[in-house]
DNA sequence: GCAAATTTGGACAGCGCTATCCTAAATGTG
DNA sequence: CACATTTAGGATAGCGCTGTCCAAATTTGC
């Protein structure tokens, strides 16, 4: 290695560190190109406090030329508060998940907030690792699917002071917030709609027994218990995953064991259009020796052969009303309602 | 307002600013518990660089207990690089994308890093902005579907210095990364295999006409005008989004124009599953009068009735490679092929 | 055995932004 | 007109972390 004896070593090589990373222009480029100070030029693009109208327009238009865009880590280190929302969900593979997530990102894009999605899989366990990744970034706010969850995951929600609101289901605790449906009740008026057609031996046939999928078995008995005719006989509940495929399965299974069965609630749509493939191919006829129904009433459901009798959950509205609810906590306004029931529909279709 | 006299006004009442917003521990806390440095506990913690282990684990220990949890924000501004990845796909209603995107947050989040979503909407304005806002939090990577962009996101992701991988499809300019698969070489594929069944008169019906959707449109004629059996008069390209409602449509349209079709290429597994129940509604014998194949292999395919002909893209395991491949950019190490294909199956079943 | 090269802990100075307090001017009040 | 009150710009001091340079301790080389 070569050295330039004419440059002595005690004299720094170096200049006086200059970090300055990006070549991005900073809040105090553009407080000095308006002429004013920092804070000011903070003030008027955020329109945090008063500032003269002249001195405002002469801030954006220097932030405007000089393309400036806040750096939102530095951002929420001074302020503590980031413009993130977490979002956890159980599943990517249900598309009503993804019409809920896509519906919360619809309402919190344009209001400047980033969706951190989460998927826990239906684990306790990966819920509190994500709630915990996620709390250390300090999010403006919380979305969850559900209300069951761990005691340490509570215990995290509550300690964060970090605005939450649950999906999905109704809230009976007060000072909870959430948006969702009585999947009890839901489930219980589909199944007096196929009482009501004259159907007595109705069986429930379930994957991925979630509570929801819970919620809803309680309603079916409810409803048949109402009626005399519950026969526990007739629940299936298997715990994998739902898909197209099981549900034939499960129904040509339900169909060997019970021949007798009139009717069947599936727990989901993509379980009953599964079902009702399988009837076709097993040419047992819909609806006349068995009527068919599902829930949430998703896409294809109104396509099947016949289509599909089905509740329409609002969860579009639920993500769009959660994510309002949210935004409103998030700027520590008052919500009217801490909890929204949304309800739901009876689309009965041919197949019952 | 009460002010007690003894207490003169030129003597500041406040506290020297304490603005300690949260609680929680801070890397000094842990380092004075440890009793190193901040900087020895962040190295300590970081692995960045040679520490005693001895320290390593006093730090570790004093970290463990103290429930320390790094500060994104802070890291973020101090190292001008964040754990985020930002991921910009079309559309969440293709369960395509869904799939792409499940297998993309199940290799980063082991790693550390949080996928920040972002849905285009097939329109480049979209992307543009959501490229603004995304590389205002300075990502540590970026993921993108396809490779057509405006040249201001080019410009954008150029001067940004994030690394950037391209999703789904194969790239032909040396130095860009990304992995997929040759959307053309599938379709033709797919293609000469109707050829091969003997049929002539194939027509390719497509919806949401995107990039691969048109790749696919020249892989199928590519094929035809090989066999000599070209068609454009039954080239149906409708803009509006698949579904399979359109699917059903679009193939009562089809077939009422042109009586003589012998087969139907859909340009994906929706519009292709909605064409076959629409067949089995309208009594059209599926092989028999004509054929009908999809493209993807989504979740139902296989359930229709006949099962259904189509190209399996491997959007999972592209999902996990372009991930991968991000990593390894990220961490600054050289990645062994800039550009992955990973090629297609044809699953052939009985709607052919 | 002594100089050169290699560790490894630490001091320091920010990253870019905002909360807090201060102060001077503008406004209101009797 | 003297005084209290409001309004709005600015100085200051961090938020919690890491890049950079330094220096003391240790190892290596001949």
């Amino acid at each position: 290695m070569v050295r330039i004896a004419s440059k002595p070593m005690h004299t720094p090589l170096y200049t006086p560190l200059r970090r300055r990373a990006t070549g991005r222009a900073t809040l105090a480029d553009v407080a000095a190109a308006a002429g004013v100070s920092a804070i000011t030029a903070s003030r008027a693009l955020r329109g945090a406090r008063a500032v003269d109208p002249q001195l405002v327009d002469r801030v954006q238009v220097a932030a405007q030329q000089l393309g400036y865009v806040p750096d939102p880590a530095a951002r929420a280190l001074a302020s503590a508060r980031s413009t993130h929302v977490a979002v956890l969900i159980p599943l990517l593979s249900n598309a009503l998940f993804v019409e809920l997530l896509e519906a919360v990102q619809h309402t919190l894009a344009p209001a400047g907030y980033q969706t951190l999605m989460g998927i826990t899989h239906y684990q306790p366990a990966e819920e509190d690792a994500l709630l915990r990744s996620y709390l250390a970034h300090r999010p403006a706010g919380l979305l969850v699917t559900g209300l069951d969850r761990s005691a340490a995951a509570r215990q995290m929600i509550a300690a964060s002071g970090v605005p939450c609101v649950h999906l999905m289901e109704t809230v009976p605790a007060p000072g909870v917030y959430g948006v969702g449906l009585s999947q009890l009740d839901a489930a219980r008026t589909l199944t007096e709609h196929l009482l009501q057609r004259g159907r007595r031996r109705i069986a429930y046939v379930a994957g991925q027994l979630d509570p929801r999928v819970m919620q809803r078995a309680e309603g079916y008995r409810a409803a048949l218990r109402a009626a005399g005719c519950y026969d526990p006989q007739l629940e299936v509940l298997d715990p994998a995953p739902t898909s197209m495929a099981l549900g034939g399965r499960l129904l040509e299974d339900l169909l060997a064991r019970h021949p007798d069965v009139d009717a069947v609630f599936f727990c989901n749509d993509d379980l009953a259009q599964g079902g009702l493939l399988a009837a076709l191919r097993l040419q047992v006829a819909v609806p006349q020796r068995i009527a068919v129904v599902g829930f949430n009433d998703l896409a294809g459901s109104d396509q099947m052969l016949p289509p599909l009798t089905t509740i329409r959950t609002p969860r579009a509205e639920i993500g769009t009303q959660a994510a309002t609810m949210l935004l409103a906590l998030m700027r520590g306004e008052a919500v009217p309602r801490s909890t929204i029931d949304l309800g739901f529909e009876l689309v009965v279709r041919s197949s019952s």
